[in-house]
DNA sequence: CGTTTACAAACGAACGTTCGTTTGCTTATG
DNA sequence: CATAAGCAAACGAACGTTCGTTTGTAAACG
């Protein structure tokens, strides 16, 4: 017999997992508990509250985001070669941190306003970073110029962000080919 | 004072809109009884349950889909107008009906598992109906050999299914501008 | 025409259950 | 042995739902 006690670390990933299967308002302490194999009550000595426990995932989800576009655009390249470096950075965040993810995109809103602020503001920063990777390859005449970079990473984002949601390992794609499939369908709508 | 009386419609409506803003496990009866003006007992003259509710308002979003879908494909068209058509037809029913359109897209995964099962079905169905479309634009020639029909139709439906998170009628884009960008941006992919 | 009958809509109280959380005690581990 | 983890029991509030009753209006009838 392995069995491990429980770390704070482990309550907060079985939140993640039950937040994006069921809801935050969908999952409850119990219900947590249960996962664990411990009681309701128990988490309590993790953990300050539920509201606590979201924010918790949340705010993971959003660092992730946040360190994939970091390094996509810490390399030097063109833009057309920066968006999909961003493209491939994303897909990875969702496939290795499918959990975070989906409670990052699905249940963010029900943070309390402070807190969804906050949220808020990560996910405006993040899509500038792809806002400003189209301007510059239009700029640089790697893209249309017709191309709209405020809609243009609206729509790419809105693939990207739709993944968690019709994906699995099991499908007839890979993730690399999910990658390539994205990516020409996107370099190819900017060119 | 003109008060009138509450019909199930309005009810059914109202649910809508809070299943939409705060989630079907994050709206109680009462906060439903109080968006009318009543108790929460007393919805249940008009209704059976709760979770009756939800499946009034997923189920409406499903025909409405079904039946734009039907509507775009009656017209005798090239694929690409095809295609174009019920980009814009989705658009529409996502605007007029902004909050079962979001509940259909949110909440539906709350639904029990058998009307689960048949929205699940009718949006496979739809989905099919892009999909051939691109299939056919395909064997015609108006679209590029390289464009998958399957992963094709996914990211045209993450687009549509997206705007309900971002668009606002007060933005730069209005709604014929918000279908034109989509269909340049789609088509340019495909092409 | 006035009165009774019928009915749908809403009320207000209460049901049993579940919710998030707190408290005090016990157990196990470092 | 000190401390962190977990249990057991309980808290008050909120949950979805049911109940018996009241209200207003519309239909039926003498």
């Amino acid at each position: 017999m392995v069995t491990t006690r429980n770390t704070r670390q482990d309550v907060v990933a079985a939140a993640g997992r039950l937040f994006a299967e069921r809801g935050y308002h969908g999952t409850s302490m119990r219900d947590l508990g249960k996962e664990l194999g411990l009681l309701g009550s128990s988490l309590y000595s993790h953990v300050e509250s539920k509201q606590d426990l979201l924010v918790e995932v949340v705010e993971e989800g959003a660092r992730l985001f946040e360190a994939s576009a970091n390094r996509a655009m810490a390399v030097p390249a063109r833009s057309e070669d920066r968006l999909r470096a961003l493209v491939a950075g994303h897909v990875d965040v969702v496939l290795d941190n499918l959990d975070v993810a989906r409670t990052f995109l699905n249940e963010a809103r029900m943070l309390d306003p402070e807190h969804r602020r906050r949220v808020i503001g990560a996910r405006d920063h993040y899509e500038h970073t792809y806002r400003d990777v189209i301007r510059r390859g239009v700029d640089e005449g790697d893209f249309n110029e017709g191309a709209d970079p405020r809609t243009a990473s609206i729509f790419i984002l809105s693939i990207l962000n739709a993944i968690e949601r019709w994906y699995s390992d099991e499908g007839p794609l890979d993730r690399s080919a999910l990658v390539d499939e994205i990516n020409e369908f996107v370099v190819s709508a900017l060119r």
